[in-house]
DNA sequence: ATCTTCGATCTGCGATCGCAGTAAGGGTCA
DNA sequence: TGACCCTTACTGCGATCGCAGATCGAAGAT
């Protein structure tokens, strides 16, 4: 009855407003942190936000608020909302709840792939290896989420995803602040490729295996470069 | 300055108010939800919630739209707020999880515990008996959660805590929907015991099997009647 | 008597305004 | 010239109002 258009329309409607202003800002936010956006320390306002947006500061506000609660904002003495600032105990901390979880879905997504998972996985690692070759830091970032993030797709455990990404949002600034290693990035394009090679095989413990070495790969580089990012944080121009 | 009471008054201020608004609500919530004071496809609505409370419809939102983004809540097709009723895939998935991370903070809680912390859990593992021979099913499922938590809370890992609380809160009310079995009650009360022996010994891995095994022993009964809660949910009247 | 229909009353969501607290800039006095 | 205070412009938080959508009950028509 809707459709007013019916006869001759083969074309489906527009999508017009899928979630509320809130979630879509929130997940804006959210592949924002993961990519790294924004970094450690960055002060986030909501009304600024909010007229960025075109939009009123309330959505902002309950969109900042589930991240403050779920740790990747955090409240200065100063009444702010800023970028959480991790030190090494919170980094060795996610770090291991990290090699539980992405482990555990890795193990049950090797088991449980189809073949239209092992084209999307394969169209994704293509993708990051074309980010990696590019050397743009920002598109090779969301490149690792998005491939990582389709491989725990593949469990068809929900919940277990979004608390894997809730570690990604944590550790995502961090990760981006201590970007420029390039050495880094071929060693993590490597794990990458054994990661590839264990989901087409669909041996879920090697899957495990390459997924936990990559995090193992990767964790030393960031965690070195925490302190220095601590100190020195706010010491350059506040932002573009 | 404030305090006119100033010279001869060595008692410490009252704490006036800890949190936001919204962060006591949370809480309030959270344990409520814990300790089965919702069952599951309960209404919860924002305004009632609101003038129950004696505050604005404003904080109560904000503290019920981090319940939901957490799935311990959602949001029926006419937009009512409701207590998620988990399927039997969500059980699972919320059990598997559990082991894993309740396995890995207890492995770290028996080999980081102090002498203080021996003393607290022997108060929550007395409570916990107390309430389980007085039968009251309210104050054994809070005392249950607080013994759990002080547990996992020795491992001293924040985040890892606040992700185990979050798996709690979705399993919450399907525990306590399926509470008059008197016989689980008595073999979680042995589990308990091996629970509070293996701690006291400091045995990482002991704990953690205990607490696996915990976890293993109540899973069944729980997954057992979770279908029955889903098809007549709605049948008995809406509440008190 | 049964079916339809319309209105009152809920729901969550967004916008707007006011409040208390902090930080920084400009003015004034010693 | 230097130190101090006060004003101003932010911040997050809470309250209040209005909007669209959905449910339910009662009145009217067949």
């Amino acid at each position: 009855m809707q459709n007013s258009l019916a006869a001759g329309e083969p074309a489906q409607m527009s999508p017009l407003q899928r979630d509320s202003l809130q979630q879509q800002i929130y997940e804006r936010l959210h592949a924002g942190l993961i990519a790294g956006a924004f970094r450690p320390g960055e002060v986030i306002s909501t009304r600024g936000l909010a007229t960025q947006l075109g939009v009123s500061a309330m959505p902002v506000r309950e969109a900042l608020t589930r991240l403050t609660a779920e740790g990747a904002l955090e409240l200065t003495p100063s009444r702010n909302l800023a970028v959480r600032i991790l030190s090494r105990a919170d980094f060795d901390e996610v770090t291991a709840i990290r090699t539980e979880l992405e482990g555990m879905a890795a193990a049950r997504a090797g088991a449980a792939r189809t073949a239209t998972d092992v084209t999307t996985i394969r169209a994704r690692h293509a993708d990051l290896a074309d980010a990696a070759e590019s050397g743009d830091i920002d598109r090779y970032l969301s490149a690792n989420a998005a491939f990582h993030a389709s491989i725990y797709a593949v469990a068809r455990w929900p919940l277990l995803l979004s608390m894997i990404q809730r570690l990604w949002l944590i550790a995502g600034p961090a990760i981006r602040a201590c970007l420029p290693d390039q050495t880094h990035l071929g060693r993590s394009m490597a794990c990458h490729d054994t990661i590839l090679a264990a989901f087409l095989t669909g041996d879920g413990a090697a899957l495990r295996a390459a997924i936990i070495a990559d995090i193992a790969t990767a964790a030393p580089d960031i965690r070195a470069s925490l302190t220095i990012g601590t100190t020195r944080s706010n010491d350059d121009e506040i932002q573009s």
